[in-house]
DNA sequence: AGGAGAATGCAAATCATTTGCATCTGGCAC
DNA sequence: GTGCCAGATGCAAATGATTTGCATTCTCCT
């Protein structure tokens, strides 16, 4: 806890530094945001937030959201059939596995799958500005626990 | 021609056997569908029908390529921050990159990416369901054309 | 040809997200 | 510290893509 509040309080100034004013609802958002150990979505964000914040609306929270995606301290994930989720940048970069019996998502990393990437971009002619890869998912063999 | 309507008309009469009722408007878009090139959006697809059925509706468009998407005839694409893109699946599999700049489609296929990732899924207990790679590129060393 | 049940068109509903606008509030200037 | 003002907030209404309810119209089986 006392890791994460010293993070934040860093990426604070370094935001206020950047010309981005920290309101009380961004300060709760962005510990809200180092807290979470999952992918919420705008929502969910909104919920947690008002814990400390309470009435913090969701255009405030999706106000935020972009700016802090624009900021580069956060990530938005757009996976299929669902609101966007939302997940900090303290982490090194990884792709996702969504499990769709559960909607859970299980983070992965493989350097030969992002080089194999750039690779082939270049062989194009292109270059990548960024990428999306995600593995849809189910257990295996599991003796019939959904359908 | 001759060859996409011969495909279309074996695909028709398959999808007849399939309990699918091909109606005028159904018909249309399995042409338009089959002559498409490119990865087009309901509306666009819409647009393209009327040349056959004029007065097509939307909700129609979407409700068939719901179906011939569960008929596995079509696949969906959901590329970041625009509509849906369909595809039908006379083509085999590849991947899509897209240019940030133009919106423009291009396909790929890398086996080692295919092998890699079922390796990875299956290291973590889970088989593939089904997976989206999307490279989202910049033509590389344009001498600045748009920004 | 006749009819049952499925498909269509239209308008209205949804869902996630964005935006207009009047009101509030950080954070620098003094 | 106090005041100011550009930028942030909350609310409600707008947007955009997609779905749905329902009355009407077709498809295709017999």
């Amino acid at each position: 806890m006392n890791e994460i509040d010293r993070r934040t309080e860093k990426l604070t100034s370094a935001l206020r530094d950047a010309g981005v004013r920290i309101t009380r609802q961004r300060a709760a958002l962005l510990s809200v945001l180092a807290e979470a150990e999952d992918h919420p979505e705008a929502i969910e964000l909104q919920r947690r937030a008002e814990g400390v914040v309470p009435g913090i609306s969701l255009s405030t929270v999706y106000r935020t959201l972009t700016e802090l995606e624009s900021q580069g301290v956060i990530l938005r994930h757009q996976f299929a059939g669902t609101p966007a989720r939302f997940e900090h940048t303290e982490t090194t970069h990884h792709d996702h596995m969504i499990d769709v019996d559960t909607g859970e998502v299980v983070e992965f990393a493989n350097d030969r799958i992002e080089r194999l990437q750039a690779e082939i971009a270049e062989a194009m002619g292109y270059e990548i500005v960024h990428h999306r890869l995600e593995l849809y998912v189910r257990r295996k063999s599991s003796t019939r626990t959904a359908e």
